[in-house]
DNA sequence: GTGAAAGCGCTAACAC
DNA sequence: GTGTTAGCGCTTTCAC
């Protein structure tokens, strides 16, 4: 049944057989190659438009490459991966490879990204950017012994894969540094579930969470510390931050780990009545929207994506030391957090009555 | 230089030669094949995991499917073709097959669409699923002459190829009727560029924006007709729309073709103080972010995508008949419209001393 | 300038 | 139960 779909393709011998020559002959027309003589190549590719005839990549790739670059992504919801895409698909611009993309199926917890990952190998890819934090480095390098690898968002620095990161650590220590000068006590993180956060596994969410913990003690805030956490999603968001402000003393200020967060938190404040700050990370474009004005890290996932992308065809192309960038993000400082009026006049909060719940 | 990378790749013969058996032994182990003695299979999966193997679909699929479905789509950036997207995702979810995703370049005019399109078929996928409301309809026929398609948003019926469509003359009919319905005599209609709404065509934007004209006509409001385009894009909306507003008598409310140019509609409205109405189309995420509240047409995307998926496994399976599904959009009437203050008396505008300017 | 032949990694009929 | 064989569509020497 499912062998009923190629009938109907040409192949090269049905090109070579209306041309009357042989498919060698109508392979060199294919590629320019050398020794075709203009009447035959004009036979030939006449055969080729008649038959509507089209070579396939993957008989091609049999020999040689298949000028395929393999782009795996985890929550396309996710306007941040769509700024790495778009990046990645500009640097394909007048280039022979295409982009092909794999989406990881999302809150798959264990073996999120493997599949993904795997898929676009098994389709001969001649190499592979990811977003995937949680895959073992050491499955990585085994992957990257036979496949160019680039990894976009991952702190662990191998020899066998490079790697274009954003510096989460100072990103998020702005972010912190920024509503502890506002004056705020009472901070609470909203991130992603444990498994995203595992202290020293290096993803970004870890980074950051980390980063919030270690300001809040410097800060000497290290009572008032409170991590709500919730699946990828505004709507999950939303509620995990309603949960967090119904509950006795809310906080004064929420970091967000990332701006699609923000925004649910964001609906979640605003729904509340509460005059609470909301900050995110990842300047996305609703970010700078000025009914939503969220305070949030920049971090140019265009220019992340056609790094990777770039490093990859290096790679591709014989490089064999590894390159690992970092990408310096920048704090963007907008009204969610109450900069407007912190503008006029130090904010003052009442300090805690209690040290604020863990 | 590109030959390197399959160098440390195993093969089937590798794992044979290391198992002791022959290759096609391997083969019906991997396969689950009938005819294998349980030491064999012992030997060659242990041959299998030291040489971490995995075969290859291009090589798999020369004979039978590749089990891989092609999703074609246009500008990732607008949040309802993700909505699309995730549909399929799940429709493939238990399934032997895997999604492969190929952005076309955006802004292509002509080319808009085929190059994607075909790079899917070159490497092999057994069906598609395209957004492509630009390619011509003998150009699809000629592609699914050989490989199963199905169309997203596309009103053409052909005998040759399914489609799923949204039912976008009655959705932008009831936006129409509601605007008018709360008072507005001055509506005007932001679309996208000529190309993209060629009259007749039977593009979704052909057809809104005919809609649109219709009921402007009507209602007897065909002097008060006025059409500003933009490409994609919020901040191209937000600078067509600024200019809309700019130019002498402002409309009162703004039709906006679909959600992500609202969106850029509102910003520019809230910038320049008026008190217009907007409203959108496809009802994604953000509209109904209390802040932005925006007017909208709901149509599943995530249903679309699914049926879409699930019509093109049926078609690899085997049928051939045609099959062509409408989806009933619906309006969701929010505040971006001045809804609230209609509930309570009419809203009255002050008819237009002038007719306003086409 | 042109074509014959070998081989890329895999599957499926068919012998053994 | 196991191995031999003949392709699948294409590229690439290497003779002619």
């Amino acid at each position: 049944m499912t062998e009923a779909r190629r009938q109907g393709q040409a192949t090269i011998e049905d090109v070579a057989r209306a041309a009357g020559v042989s498919r060698a002959a109508v392979s060199k027309v294919l590629r320019n190659a050398y020794g075709v003589s203009p009447a035959m190549r004009d036979r030939v590719t006449t055969a080729i438009e008649e038959l509507n005839y089209r070579p396939r990549v993957a008989a091609r790739a049999m020999r040689g490459a298949s000028f395929t670059i393999g782009f795996e992504l985890p929550d396309f919801a996710n306007p941040f991966f769509t700024r790495l895409l778009a990046g990645a698909s500009a640097a394909l611009r007048d280039t022979r490879y295409q982009l092909i993309i794999a989406p990881a199926e999302p809150d798959a917890e264990e073996q999120e990204g493997y599949r993904a990952l795997e898929a676009l190998v098994d389709r001969q890819v001649d190499g592979v950017v990811a977003v995937s934090p949680l895959v073992s480095q050491e499955w990585l390098e085994r992957l990257a012994a036979h496949t160019p690898v680039v990894m976009l968002g991952r702190h662990d620095r191998s020899a066998r894969y490079d790697s274009v990161v954003g510096d989460d650590t100072a990103g998020a220590g702005s972010v912190m540094r920024h509503l502890i000068d506002l004056g705020h006590e009472r901070i609470a993180h909203l991130t992603r579930p444990e498994y995203v956060t595992v202290p020293g596994s290096g993803t970004p969410h870890a980074l950051r969470l980390e980063a919030y913990l270690d300001c809040m003690a410097e800060a000497g805030l290290g009572d008032n510390v409170r991590v709500a956490r919730c699946q990828e999603g505004e709507g999950r968001a939303y509620a995990a931050a309603a949960e967090l402000l119904a509950d006795g003393e809310p906080p004064t200020a929420i970091f967000a780990a990332h701006d699609e967060l923000a925004i649910g938190a964001l609906r979640a404040v605003a729904e509340s009545g509460h005059d609470i700050s909301v900050a995110g990370y990842d300047n996305i474009l609703l970010a700078g929207y000025p009914r939503i004005s969220l305070t949030t890290v920049e971090q140019s996932g265009e220019q992340m994506g056609e790094r990777a992308v770039e490093m990859l065809l290096q790679r591709i192309g014989g490089r064999t030391e590894a390159v690992h960038e970092v990408i310096t993000p920048e704090l963007v400082a907008r009204e969610s957090t109450r900069e407007a009026k912190a503008r006029r006049g130090r904010l003052r909060l009442a300090p805690a009555a209690v040290p604020w719940r863990r």
